[in-house]
DNA sequence: GCAACATACTTCGACGTCGAACCTTTCGGC
DNA sequence: GCCGAAAGGTTCGACGTCGAAGTATGTTGC
């Protein structure tokens, strides 16, 4: 089973005669995750161009629903894996859009609740439906049970990286 | 076999009441990837702070090193699937440090080349020593049947993300 | 030959992100 | 209660990226 090179074994060839000491695998594993979460976030703003939305007005909207509709910035910020700083101005074209409430929180005044609108959620789920479709039209080529298996090894590799690290 | 469960289990956990419709598979595996590849940036930009070079400066080093060391350009805004308005300013810096040459073609006066100066491949391959541990360490937790298992599950997708897309 | 188009790169203006500094509110020790 | 430290958000300035426009050179059709 010859199986049909991709633009990464491509790649690898290119590299190996500059760098001799090249794992083909964990080289080619990590330079297609790379690839495909770029190729994913690509067509994910392409989509979302015809919704007038924004990938990350998207993201930041999606992380908001996670939270039920009702969140702070700064968990916003930490499901967003971004810095607080950044919170405000997404905050802020959120609310030109109508999208999101800001509201001092009554109970401990240096907060401040985000709220998801009617319209909000709307957009959000408007755009959820198209979104996914990418995703599964990519990993649909694999067998579910493939599929599963993928998933296992990478929460492996995954539960590596987020190990407390005895570094 | 109860395979302790990571973030991304948490994450998918936490979404199912809102989306009942997830393949936990499919969702497990996109948000694996993007989760690894986020950590193995944010590594690596750690460690390159030590050399004093920044994740940008390295890639566009290491894209010339791939082409042994000479290329145009627009030969690395392809290689680093960025804008070409982008590579100039990139250059720029690495001039700044003696990292490279900046020559007009002779043959074709619109070009320009790009060279790597002994500095710029010290710099280079300095880094490069360290820059693929992580990835190492990581991909360490399977064994070398698994990470060839993975290396090719993850082919098998990408090549559907490269496919001419009959769309 | 020359006009029209294509190519290679750069400049410009706008935008999103970040770390650091800042302000306000809350918490802890005493 | 009070004072210093910590926490939640925002503002500010700097930076990297991009698309569009600009400049210069090459190429093609006639």
């Amino acid at each position: 089973m010859t199986t049909t090179p991709d633009t990464v074994d491509r790649h690898i060839e290119r590299w190996l005669p500059v760098v001799p000491h090249l794992d083909a695998d964990v080289e080619g594993a990590v330079t297609r995750m790379i690839k495909l979460t770029r190729h994913l976030r690509a067509v994910k703003e392409r989509v979302l161009v015809d919704l007038d939305l924004p990938a990350h007005e998207y993201d930041t909207l999606h992380a908001l629903a996670g939270r039920r509709g009702r969140a702070a910035p700064s968990d916003l910020a930490a499901d967003l894996a971004m810095a607080p700083a950044s919170i405000t101005a997404r905050v802020d074209a959120l609310l030109r859009r109508g999208f999101v409430r800001r509201t001092p929180s009554t109970v401990d005044r240096r907060r401040v609740d985000v709220e998801l609108t009617d319209a909000g959620q709307a957009a959000w789920r408007g755009a959820m439906e198209i979104q996914g479709a990418e995703e599964h039209r990519l990993l649909g080529t694999l067998t579910p049970t493939e599929r599963r298996h993928l998933a296992d090894l990478l929460r492996r590799v995954l539960l590596r990286a987020e190990q407390p690290t005895a570094d």
